[in-house]
DNA sequence: GTCTATACCCAGATAGAC
DNA sequence: GTCTATCTGGGTATAGAC
C-alpha cells in the first residue's frame, strides 16, 4: 500500500494535445506543426522540436544521475534554460517526460540491435557485431543505459509494461538464434539464455558501472582504449564459451 | 549548481549520541546500553539492537526498490511498525540510515570475499570459489546488491568516498593476484582488470537485473537451478578465458 | 507559448510533553 | 523511548493573464 503510493501515483496521463513520440519517424502525425500555419524554414527543425530535443537531452542525463524521484523537473528546466512551467507545456507531466526518455533510449537501442538479425552471417561475425554494438551503445549513450538500468533494478514500476512488450521479445529471439546454432552444430552446447545474460551484463556494465571502473583504473573517464580492450576480452570469452577458435 | 543541490544537501550529520555502527564489532563503545542500568536478558539482543536491525532490514529493501530519494523514512517506519519520529530517534537522518545500510552491505560482501585471499589455492579453485561467492551474494542479498548498484550508477554521490576506501583497494588486490598468476604462467595472458570487471558484471547482474531475467524466463523469481546454470556458464567462460581446461 | 501566481501535498527534521 | 504537534522547504501541477 505504501509501496504503491511511492511510485505511479499519477493518474492523469496526457491531457494536452502534445506530440509524445516522433524522433525517428518523421512521417508521424504532425498535429501541432500542422496547426501552425505560419511559414517556417523547411530544412531545420521547428522551435518546438528543437526545444523538445533539448529537454530530452538534458533529462536523460539528470534521470541517470539522480533517478526518477531524485530529479526535479525544475532542475531539468534550469539546465535547459526554460521555466519549469514552460517545460510542463511541452511534457505534460514528469512521468510522461520520463517515459519518453526511455522510449527514445529503447528506440536507439533496438535500432542498433535489429541490424544484427541478419540470418546470413556466421555465428562468429554476428556475435562479434552484437558485442561491438552493445559496447558502442554503452560508450556513446551511457546515460540512456543508466536510466534503463535503474528502472530495471528498481523493479520497473513505471516502464515494466514497455519492457515486456519491446525488450523481452527481442531477447527471446536472440536466445532462439543461439538455440538454432546449437541444433545446427555451429556452436557448442551452452545454455543460450545465460549466455545472453552474460553478454548483456558485461557490455552494459561499461555504462552502468563506469564510475567504479574509472576509480579502479584511476582515470577521469573510460577511454577508447579501455573499450577496445573490453571488447577484445568479451569477444574472446564468448567465443571460447561457444568453442569457436579464432 | 542545481545538480549539487540535488543530492548531499544535508549538512547536519550526527547530532544525537547514537551508535551508528556496531554490527560485526560487539566490543565497540556501548554508550546507550551502558547508560541503561536496568538488568536485561544476557543472551538476547537489547530492544534497541532488535529495532535497529528491523529498521535496517526493511530499509535495504525499500532503498533497493525505490532508490534513495524515492524512499521516504515514513514508508520505512510504516513497514517496521514504528512512527517516523521514532525511527529518527534511532537513525538521526535519512542519509545516516542510508549510509549504514550500505556499510552493512559492504561488510557482508567483503566478509565473503576476504576468505578468497587464500594464497595457497590454485587459480582454478580460487576463481570458482570467487564466482560462487559473488553469485551467492546476489542470490541471498539481492537488495543489498541493488542498493549498491543504484548508488554506483548514479555516480556514488553519497557513498563514493567509502567505495574509494573500501571497495577499490580490494578490487586492485584481486587484479594484482591475476597479474601474479600471469607472470607465473599459471593462467593465460589476459587483461586482468577487464577480466575482473567481467566477473563482477556477470555475477552482479543476477541480483540487479533479475527483474528482466524473470521476464525472459517467464517465472516469478530466479530458482536455485537458474543460479546453478549461471554458475556453470560463468565458470566455464572465465576458465576458458584464462585457458584452463577442466 | 511564455509568464506570474498559487494551490496543494508530502518530505525531512525538530521541539517538548509524558 | 515514544508520543503529539509543528516548522520549513520543496515538489508537481494548474489557472489565468499577456
Amino acid at each position: 500500500m505504501s509501496e504503491k503510493s511511492q511510485a505511479g501515483r499519477k493518474k492523469s496521463v496526457a491531457k494536452k494535445p502534445l506530440l509524445q513520440k516522433e524522433n525517428s519517424v518523421p512521417e508521424s502525425v504532425l498535429s501541432a506543426r500542422v496547426r501552425n500555419s505560419k511559414p517556417r524554414e523547411i530544412s531545420g527543425e521547428s522551435k518546438r522540436d528543437k526545444l523538445e530535443a533539448d529537454i530530452l537531452q538534458h533529462a536523460v542525463k539528470m534521470f541517470a544521475e539522480c533517478g526518477y524521484e531524485g530529479t526535479s523537473i525544475a532542475s531539468i528546466a534550469e539546465q535547459v534554460g526554460v521555466s519549469k512551467q514552460n517545460l510542463l507545456y511541452y511534457f505534460a507531466s514528469k512521468q510522461i517526460l520520463y517515459q519518453r526518455v526511455l522510449d527514445d533510449v529503447l528506440d536507439a537501442w533496438l535500432d542498433r540491435m535489429n541490424s544484427l538479425a541478419d540470418e546470413t552471417q556466421e555465428p562468429v561475425d554476428l556475435l562479434r557485431s552484437y558485442i561491438q554494438a552493445k559496447l558502442r551503445f554503452s560508450r556513446e549513450q551511457p546515460w540512456g543505459s543508466r536510466v534503463y538500468a535503474m528502472e530495471v533494478i528498481g523493479g520497473a514500476k513505471i516502464y515494466g509494461e514497455d519492457i515486456r512488450k519491446k525488450v523481452i521479445p527481442l531477447l527471446r529471439k536472440d536466445i532462439a538464434t543461439f538455440e538454432k546454432w546449437i541444433k545446427q552444430g555451429k556452436i557448442a552446447v551452452v545454455n543460450p539464455t545465460h549466455l545472453l545474460f552474460a553478454i548483456w551484463a558485461m557490455t552494459q556494465s561499461y555504462a552502468d558501472f563506469s564510475t567504479q571502473m574509472t576509480l579502479v583504473l584511476n582515470r577521469k573517464k573510460l577511454s577508447g582504449k579501455d573499450f577496445d580492450e573490453a571488447e577484445k576480452l568479451i569477444v574472446e570469452m564468448v567465443l571460447a564459451a561457444v568453442s569457436i577458435k579464432t
